[in-house]
DNA sequence: TGTCAAAGTTAGCGTCTCTTACATATGTAA
DNA sequence: TTACATATGTAAGAGACGCTAACTTTGACA
């Protein structure tokens, strides 16, 4: 349980602490969730002194923003990659983002609620905008199969509503006692109803 | 920002404490998240000693547990008057139950984040139990609707849809910063919209 | 009126936290 | 080889927190 995480501890010198600490950080949260998280657990996974994480980061907040932003932009590029061998203008693209997106909630749910499960939002102007690029991508996607030119109101409205019930779909999968509620159902299924549902006029 | 809440303090003895206790940890769970919230805040703001709660609660977790229960209790009362008004069988009682879900979520954020906010749900039989009572009231809904004889699998599969996306409005919605990229939608709309998007054949 | 349980209080233990000041080891470059 | 900047360790401060033990006040009831 206390795997320490130190790829070339040379000694004194840390190879990379910082991206050491990064990586302690994230699997803490992922473990214990964000409110059990300590700065000494990730010290100590990285088999480091409780002190020298502030050589790297101005204190935990930081810490925890540098994991958050590293997750994020994972998250992104994995939704690129989805769309990637679907034919253009598909609808199995917007699938492919929703099992994506409801995939990366049920892989990493310490750091989806990380971001979500919160009033209180990122605050940081990176991961703001990183998130918009995101959106960005659902909302670019709607538009070609609605074949609107560009982000119009109904794009926004529809790319809402899908946002919405994928979200929803997520946070109630994370939670085994919640996705019991749904009985035995089939996220793929109900991807694909959701997607004709949402999109047909 | 320190209101005492004491009821009818009288000297030594306090009118009821238990309640006085519950109220100022719903409080403070809304104002500050679960997170943040300690015994102690609790005392200060029910004008009481740190050690007082241990005549009533076991611990920190009975006294968070008695206020999700309270407020989950409270929630589902709402949703039962949420639907009063309106005829049996009509695609109106499903978007009050809608409205009002989304209603509790913006108003109470604290507490709906404690509720579905963590992987580990509520643990507590008496929560979960209650949990299914209101998401029966949803299903039963959505038969009387379709005209299906009972909770049939198309029920359920629908019901869930609704709930994901119910859902999952309200997390974005509670998120200002979230809720700004839906542009200005209407959520009433989108409850809408969603209606008879997902109950239609 | 006297007794007793219930419901408070005061005091403090033990633990964990984040953070800093200062000492020390290491790698690099003159 | 020496000097210096960088990276880490050691030690400790300062404080919050949860919880318990033991004492005190209060109200109710015999």
């Amino acid at each position: 349980m206390a795997e320490t995480v130190h790829p070339e501890k040379s000694g004194y010198h840390h190879g990379d602490l910082r991206a050491a600490l990064v990586e302690a950080t994230r699997q803490l949260i992922e473990e214990k969730g964000i409110d059990h998280f300590s700065v000494s657990d990730a010290c100590r996974r990285a088999g480091v002194s409780t002190a020298a994480p502030y050589k790297h980061f101005k204190n935990k907040g930081e810490m925890i923003n540098a994991v958050m932003l590293q997750s994020m932009a994972r998250h992104k590029n994995e939704m690129l990659a989805a769309l990637a061998p679907h034919p253009e203008g598909s609808l199995e693209r917007i699938r492919a983002l929703g099992r994506n997106y409801v995939g990366f909630a049920m892989r990493e749910p310490g750091i989806f609620l990380l971001r979500f499960g919160h009033t209180d939002g990122p605050q940081l102007p990176a991961l703001e905008e990183m998130g918009q690029d995101t959106y960005d991508i659902v909302q670019n996607e709607v538009a070609s199969i609605l074949g609107e030119p560009g982000v119009t109101d109904k794009v926004k409205q529809r790319s809402f509503m899908l946002w919405s019930f994928v979200h929803g779909l997520s946070m109630l999968s994370m939670n085994p006692e919640l996705a019991e509620k749904g009985g035995n159902l089939d996220v793929e299924e109900l991807l694909n109803q959701i997607g004709w549902r949402v999109l047909r006029d």
